[in-house]
DNA sequence: GCCGTTTTCGGCCCGACTGTTTTCAGTCG
């Protein structure tokens, strides 16, 4: 569903760069930038649009909304095309490469003929950068240590192994000499599905000695970067994390500069200097006397931009500031709200624990109810039959009650096959408590067919959650092929609930597909998908992604209190059990 | 190229660090 709307962002990305490596209209490239991110971010898929809807998307005007439907409509942009012809494609993948920006990598190209990265490294191995301005000895080096870097990939990475990093990280330097807050910010705190670097912040009065104690810390192979406000260090994985030391007095500013994003963060300096103020990571100022009117906690500067706080999973520019302004801010979903999980498993299946060492944790966490939900029968090599299913059903049973506060419920994960049928019959599914359907086998059938086959699981009346529904795995897996309008529309008719899937390598629905799906009045369950007792707690990225797809509590089945969780489950159109 | 509670023209976020062109441009976030 998003292929239309990613490659347009790639599409108005790379035009943005041309533009910057012609040495064009700075403030026109960054106008491409911004409406590509738009159009990357957008929930509803572009290519349904009419010229006068994509228009609609903040960034977008005239001009681009042109380019965008010429695009759509016949796969070029002619002017894009033209602008591509005059500048070798390699030139711009020279700006991957660290420090090497637009017009570094314009003059390698037009002083030097240097037209990719495997040029510029021969460039310099044979020392044919002499006399080029800019292009000193230190910086030649840098070059040619940023390609190693890049070329031993590195890249992006998943929540869990971002949190456990900077959690050690932030644990650290709260022990450091003077330091008197300290805490990561960035894309991290705003819960993105993946992390490409780090960024801590710290408030102390003398920087010195908290710096120290960061480029000291084990994990750090590298030191990037280092000065008195900000240094930069490399871990021995290659991933970055930045440290910021601020004044004590700047904390609640710094902490809102740092956690961006940058697109939200124009957003609030715009809303700033529409007031005769000025905002930075120092605080909010009075334009004209330099006084200082707000910094100390980030809901001082909102409140001072006439905002209320705004939660940092919402702010990725997609139209949270306005809804903050009409103070039309959704009650997000937070982890305290959830009273249980509805999509696990145990040894029975593929899990490592024992149910009774599932349960035990999960009582642990304080939840009201807890669904097993081991592997269904079509999923071969695990090996399900119906009686290690009843005999689990049992041993449920006599778990219940053992925790006060605690409800079981059996269930089961069944497996959707090409036509939407799942394993068993009905009358053996009405035996289950609840069931979970999700697509594990031929992810390659057509828009089609995935959507049929999506749509008839939704129909099916024993089936209540939709598990990962798109079965991305990120970085590895692009999800299925479907028309998720159409799927989501169903899950709304048939009150069919779709998962947020909190493993780190799903998240899934992801951020966007929620934007949209919620626009049907679908209902969402957030679930672990655990299969250790430690993955229990990954349903808090599910609650994160779920934030970022603007959940409420009451649009997640599993804040419910469990009596409203049966009658949903049992819902008009649905059997008896 | 976009946009509007000062504006349909004239703005467009702001600061840190590095290397090098010894006073600042380029890059980054």
């Amino acid at each position: 569903m998003a292929r239309p709307n990613e490659e347009v962002e790639a599409l108005l990305r790379e035009y943005a760069d041309l533009i910057a490596i012609t040495g064009g209209d700075a403030f026109k490239q960054r106008a491409y930038e911004r409406a590509a991110r738009a159009i990357g971010g957008h929930p509803e898929d572009i290519s349904r649009l009419e010229p006068a809807d994509l228009r609609e998307i903040p960034g977008v005007g005239k001009s681009i909304a042109d380019k965008v439907d010429e695009y759509l409509h016949t796969g070029h942009v002619s002017v894009i095309d033209e602008r591509r012809a005059t500048i070798p494609p390699g030139v711009r993948e020279l700006m991957s490469i660290p420090t090497l920006g637009p017009k570094k990598a314009m003059s390698l190209y037009e002083d030097r003929g240097i037209a990719s990265v495997d040029d510029l490294v021969a460039a310099i191995r044979r020392d044919e950068l002499q006399g080029l301005k800019g292009f000193g000895p230190k910086t030649q080096e840098n070059i040619l240590h940023g390609v190693e870097l890049a070329r031993q990939a590195g890249g992006r990475i998943l929540l869990d192994a971002a949190s456990s990093l900077a959690e050690e990280a932030v644990g650290e330097l709260a022990g450091a000499e003077g330091c008197e807050r300290v805490a990561f910010a960035g894309s991290l705190r705003r819960m993105k599905e993946t992390i490409g670097d780090i960024d801590i912040l710290a408030a102390a009065t003398d920087p010195d000695p908290v710096m120290d104690a960061f480029t000291a810390l084990p994990l750090v192979a590298e030191v990037v970067m280092h000065g008195s406000k900000k240094t930069t260090v490399r871990t021995t994985a290659g991933f970055q994390l930045d440290l910021r030391v601020l004044p004590p007095d700047s904390w609640g500013a710094g902490l809102q500069y740092f956690t961006g994003s940058q697109a939200h963060n124009i957003r609030t300096r715009e809303i700033a200097l529409r007031k005769g103020l000025k905002l930075s990571e120092y605080g909010l100022f009075d334009a004209k006397t330099g006084k200082k009117r707000a910094a100390r906690t980030e809901e001082d500067v909102y409140h001072r931009l006439g905002l209320p706080w705004i939660p940092p999973t919402l702010r990725e520019d997609r139209g949270e500031v306005a809804a903050a302004q009409r103070d039309e801010l959704p009650g997000l979903v937070t982890l305290e709200d959830i009273r249980g999980d509805l999509h696990t498993h145990t040894d029975l299946t593929d899990g490592l624990a024992s149910l009774a060492q599932m349960v035990e944790t999960a009582a642990a966490r304080g939840y009201s109810y807890y669904a097993v939900t081991d592997h269904a029968p079509e999923l071969r090599m695990q090996q399900m039959t119906e009686e290690k299913m009843l005999a689990q059903r049992e041993e449920v049973r006599t778990l219940d009650g053992k925790h006060r506060k605690l409800r079981l419920l059996h269930g089961t994960e069944l497996n959707i096959d090409p036509d939407g049928n799942v394993d068993w019959p009905g009358e053996f599914l009405a035996g289950f408590d609840l069931c979970v359907a999700s697509i594990h086998s031929h992810f390659g059938l057509d828009r089609a067919a995935q959507t049929r086959r999506l749509i008839r699981a939704c129909e099916n009346p024993h089936v209540n959650v939709i598990g990962h529904p798109t079965t991305r795995k990120i970085g590895s897996r692009a999800g299925i092929d479907a028309d998720l309008d159409e799927v989501f529309a169903a899950c709304a008719r048939t009150g069919t609930a779709l998962e947020v899937n909190g493993h780190p390598n799903r998240l899934d629905l992801r951020d966007e597909h929620i934007l949209l799906a919620r626009r049907h009045g679908v209902k969402f369950a957030i679930d672990s998908d655990a299969h250790t007792t430690g993955e229990l707690g990954h349903i808090r990225y599910g609650v994160g992604t779920a934030q970022r797809g603007w959940l409420t509590a009451d649009e997640v089945i599993n804040t419910w209190p469990l009596g409203r969780l049966r009658r949903f489950f049992r819902a008009p159109g649905r059997p008896g059990r």
